[in-house]
DNA sequence: GCCATATAGTTAATTAACTTACCTAATTGT
DNA sequence: ACAATTAGGTAAGTTAATTAACTATATGGC
């Protein structure tokens, strides 16, 4: 088997991973919550108080400020995120994630992590940390790559 | 760092992963063909003569019914596959990628061949090897404890 | 100072890919 | 023979995305 064939099959192995935890986190949300919504969410609780606009956020997650400006919409309406007003720039607001937020995030999180500690029970700490570092790894050459595409794309 | 925080971290780089090469699926894949019926082309590229039904294919890819009618409605619409009755029994239909399936399949595949190259090139052998050997232990062990909770969901 | 241009955010319309609820036809087990 | 199961499909609704077009604010060159 050659580089070129097992980096297939590598990448067959994280998406259906990828798919499988995100069908886990479907069946866990609440009504009324939506994935894109959730990570959104997610993302605010690692970064609170760093005055993130939406922009920011869409960029983040690779979709278009429409898209974004919808997902924050339905956050704003039950009450899990505020935008208030940047104050040296007119045009600009900041993301500001509320308590009723981050309780509802914490709420999620708390169910899921009896099945990550489950499976992370299955794993030497050395195997956890290795494959970490090397899954880190493949990322960053994946994401290195899709940037010489887009700017080969761009000329 | 605990084993629950750094199976955390390897998740998220799997769903980024994961969601880059999507990504960069879409930007390939032609008018007119979604990601879902990319999906399916590509299965049956795999699986050619087995004989899969609608069902099968629903079951394997973890959606309901319509929603692989769906896609097989797309796919069908399009010509790249074609429904023939089964011999045996009335209510059952065998799935079939034609030549223009498996021509247009190809043809995408062909485009991000060059990308996979380039990220295989970074990585040694034994490096791919151990990447491959391990992210697969950890999408069996997800997917072992998936089972756990849908079955402890229906009792 | 003024205008062209860029940036932040939004609205409207459309799409892909799902879901649930419900229906029909064919098969199977007792 | 007939009740229950299975395969497939229709209809209607949802989420998360897209593109196109708009408004309002900021900025850089002349």
């Amino acid at each position: 088997m050659n580089r070129l064939e097992m980096t297939l099959l590598i990448l067959r192995e994280i998406a259906i991973t990828a798919d499988s935890s995100r069908r886990r986190l479907r069946e866990v949300l609440p009504e009324g919550l939506g994935e894109a919504q959730f990570d959104v969410l997610s993302h605010l609780t690692f970064t609170t108080n760093r005055n993130e606009t939406p922009s920011d956020l869409a960029r983040n997650f690779h979709v278009t400020r429409p898209a974004m400006t919808q997902t924050l919409n339905r956050l704003r309406a039950a009450g899990l995120i505020e935008l208030v007003p940047a104050p040296q720039d007119g045009r600009v607001r900041y993301v500001r994630l509320t308590a009723a937020g981050r309780a509802r995030h914490d709420e999620v999180v708390g169910v899921l992590e009896a099945d990550i500690r489950a499976v992370s029970r299955r794993f030497s700490n050395a195997d956890l940390e290795g494959l970490l570092q090397q899954a880190r790894r493949f990322r960053l050459e994946m994401e290195q790559t899709a940037e010489l595409d887009t700017k080969e794309h761009s000329s």
